[in-house]
DNA sequence: ATCCGCTTTATTGCATACAAAACGTTAGAT
DNA sequence: ATCTAACGTTTTGTATGCAATAAAGCGGAT
């Protein structure tokens, strides 16, 4: 079985290097939960850097939605309501489909391809149950789509969407057979791309992010 | 005639003190126009702080995509090709109407009175000729409406969006009659939202921006 | 005259030190 | 025992100094 080498490239500018790339790895590997603070002096001990870049560092991830910072009083990560939850997925619901629509048929041979990968990684990441690792997967996935819009505003609004959704680990509360939706819905939303039809891709979209909604229990009417 | 006592508040937190906002108004203003070098050291002096205040404010406004930062050549005020003011305003005609839907049933009646006192201001402003000084309460006026619509994620996707704007400095192209257009659209979405209609809100909201879209000179079809 | 390489200079990136604010604790009074 | 006030600790906010990087200027060779 062959491998896929580079995957986890979420994004160009973001050498792994960079102290805002390990905080955000902390948060997105659950080890710094929702609510709990980020202390500077731990952080800066912990990367081996100084207060400064993790200062930076924050005030990013803050600007990203990913933490909450109080004045005088430091910075958390931000918690979210299952009320919070079922808004984001409503939003996305909204805008990403479209996205997707503009996306497919500007997309190259390579942007397929590198979807074609992202979801077998994501397949093989199921199969060995490591979830966590599921959330930078995905995030690209989708992000392809996003990026590739042709409208770097929309683009732009569309990434600050889907960042918090790292940070609420939907993934660990799908049910196996969500998940293998899931995953069904990447293998089409591929073959919509591969045969660039925009409305396709934008119909499976809209209806893998609505079943998403419902597999991390986040619908409006739940107690 | 009356006043309109403490207006140009654009937002709560946003305390006037701050390095970050004087640098914001400081472009805001066009004082800096789009593409000029931010020079930290320059800054730091001519607001009277040092540069740490002054790093974090180019750091906040980095991601609230107002300036872009290239890592040890500093940082600038983006410049938007038309093309890029076009996509802004496509994706705000398919965004924020949809807001106004949203908040318009949520808004409290303090909320439609401030609405109101904007909406007033900026006739006063478009009489006295300070095009300028627009943007604030313009942005004032539509953060409004995207602060109340009761979802948190939609609001900060959103407000990245209507960031660019300010530095565009869209109003300048006006013609007066578009500005003229512009201000009856206002009063009309204040009796919208008087009403509590959020489908009468929805339809002028978005045209109102797709007047603003070709008023700015913006289409996509023109060289 | 032009191009290449070196030196100089300006600017950012990071670390450290200090100041200010908030929090927890303890001592005292009622 | 409880509430209050003041102290000490912790944590953030700001200033400053130094190192690293990139741009600019300059001299020499072709």
């Amino acid at each position: 079985m062959e491998t896929h080498p580079p995957l986890p490239r979420p994004n160009d500018r973001e050498v792994d290097e960079g102290a805002y790339a390990q905080v955000r790895a902390l948060i997105a590997s659950g080890e710094l939960a929702a609510g709990s603070w980020l202390r500077e002096k731990i952080l800066a001990e912990r990367i081996g850097v100084s207060r400064t870049p993790i200062r930076e560092a924050l005030n990013r991830l803050s600007a990203e939605g990913m933490v909450e910072i109080s004045r005088n009083k430091g910075a958390q990560v931000v918690s979210f309501t299952p009320d919070d939850v079922a808004g984001l997925y409503d939003v996305r619901a909204g805008f990403e489909p479209h996205a997707a629509l503009l996306a497919v048929p500007l997309l190259g041979d390579e942007d397929v391809d590198r979807l074609a990968e992202l979801a077998a990684a994501m397949e093989d990441v199921v199969r060995s149950g490591e979830l966590d690792a599921l959330s930078a997967l995905n995030s690209a996935f989708h992000g392809l789509f996003v990026d590739r819009c042709g409208n770097r505003h929309f683009a732009t609004a569309l990434q600050t969407l889907m960042r918090p959704a790292v940070v609420a680990h939907t993934f660990r509360k799908y049910s196996p057979e969500a998940l293998n939706r899931s995953m069904l819905h990447h293998a089409e939303l591929v073959a919509a791309a591969r045969a660039r039809d925009g409305e396709w891709a934008e119909a499976i979209m809209r209806t893998h992010i609505l079943a998403a909604r419902n597999a991390a229990g986040a619908r409006h009417d739940q107690p």
